[in-house]
DNA sequence: TAGTGGTCTAGACCACGGT
DNA sequence: CCGTGGTCTAGACCACTAT
């Protein structure tokens, strides 16, 4: 029998070889369910996860066709950093540097959106892989979602840990980019003459409320990040 | 009538709200059913959908569970350079540098997964945005694989570009990172004094056959890669 | 208006994996 | 063993949208 991730398969083959290009029309669900034996639905099933997966796009009455595609994607998992270094056998260490409720700059206040008489919670601290400065984590939180955040010190558990333990949802802005380092990000991370950095910064929210904004440092000379990705799940 | 939407979003809202709290155990089909007075199909197309998502985890007869969050996630879009820069009103020019067929360093052999005496086509490029160097495209591209390149001479279009038409489906894996430009970089880009530059390595295969390794080399100061995400798809 | 995808129901059987 | 999720079928009706 036929099942639909069968049928995902063979549809996926025909895409990977060419036999159905790129931006070209395919065969209406009844048809595929004709050749195949199956119900619609079960075609219908298939065909969704890949149109799902980005590779088919499919309009009522204009039926189905492949993508074409126009951009690369790369899926990235940022990890808790702690986890990251655990896994590759080195030794982490956590150091809070300060933590205070204090008035946000102007840009911070934006990312956040809070008014300018909002304190938020300012934390800045930094995480060890082998003794070394591995990333410099500088976070606001907004208190007025997070009010929890006041009753924690974060002196043994870093703020992106604790958070993703407590808020259960968020949509994410990220930005990566490479910068010279500021003095203060040379002072924390010890870095080697004209080393530059590699900055991830991160907002996110619950709902439509943000919850924090962050700025994570890391030296550019041992930091990478990297995807593995395929075009569609193999189910 | 309920759809599987609307169960899908009132799931969602429930795992949002912190009512059915991360690594929870939710009932079971069954009884969603029931409650919301539908199929158990329905209730599973929603489910699926948020196992998909990633919300969710299942497993037969172990019950279903909001998942416990351990990373973050970015989708990011890598789009073509020349529709980025006119997206956003710019001028946009492309020029080809240089195109050999030679035999690759070991580095990019090995990417490629090419023996030592197969060569291979090393293209080199240059993206403008308004004039200034906006990115350097250092590819090669494995001719074995791609063997149609050969006859493309690249003047008027960018490999990129091109083998985004050409090449109907790719597993990718990208490199992120900062760092200290090279001279030739320098050269090409016409970086400020230490200006760090930020790179993406990208190897393609289609199938288990390598395609293309490109390094994408950009000014520091005015580049950077964007993502928003939402945690699970609105449906 | 007609063709194509979107989705539901009711019932059924199977597959996995805790207990 | 038996509860839970995975999936199929047959038939039906609906919702878009190209022509």
């Amino acid at each position: 029998m036929r099942s639909y991730k069968d049928i995902h398969n063979i549809l996926l083959e025909r895409i990977k070889s060419g036999e159905w290009p790129q931006g070209g029309l395919i065969p209406a669900e009844a048809d595929l369910a004709l050749e195949f034996g199956c119900t619609r639905v079960t075609v219908n099933r298939a065909m969704q996860a890949l149109a799902d997966g980005g590779l088919l796009e499919r309009r009522r009455k204009a039926g189905t066709r492949v993508i074409q595609r126009l951009t690369r994607n790369a899926h990235v998992q940022i990890p808790i950093v702690r986890h990251e270094i655990e896994k590759r056998g080195g030794n982490y260490k956590y150091l809070l540097i300060s933590r205070e409720e204090v008035t946000a700059p102007q840009k911070v206040q934006a990312e956040l959106a809070i008014g300018p008489e909002e304190t938020a919670l300012h934390i800045l601290s930094l995480h060890f892989a082998d003794g070394k400065p591995y990333q410099l984590e500088d976070r606001w939180i907004a208190l007025g979602t997070v009010p929890l955040a006041r009753q924690e010190s974060f002196d043994a558990i870093s703020p992106n840990e604790w958070l993703l333990q407590q808020v259960p949802y968020t949509n994410a802005e990220h930005v990566f980019r490479a910068a010279q380092p500021t003095p203060e990000d040379d002072d924390h991370l010890k870095l080697a003459p004209v080393e530059p950095v590699f900055i991830i910064e991160r907002t996110t929210w619950l709902s439509d409320k943000a919850v924090t904004h962050v700025r994570l440092v890391h030296p550019g000379n041992s930091f990478q990040l990297v995807t593995r990705d395929q075009n569609a799940a193999t189910l």
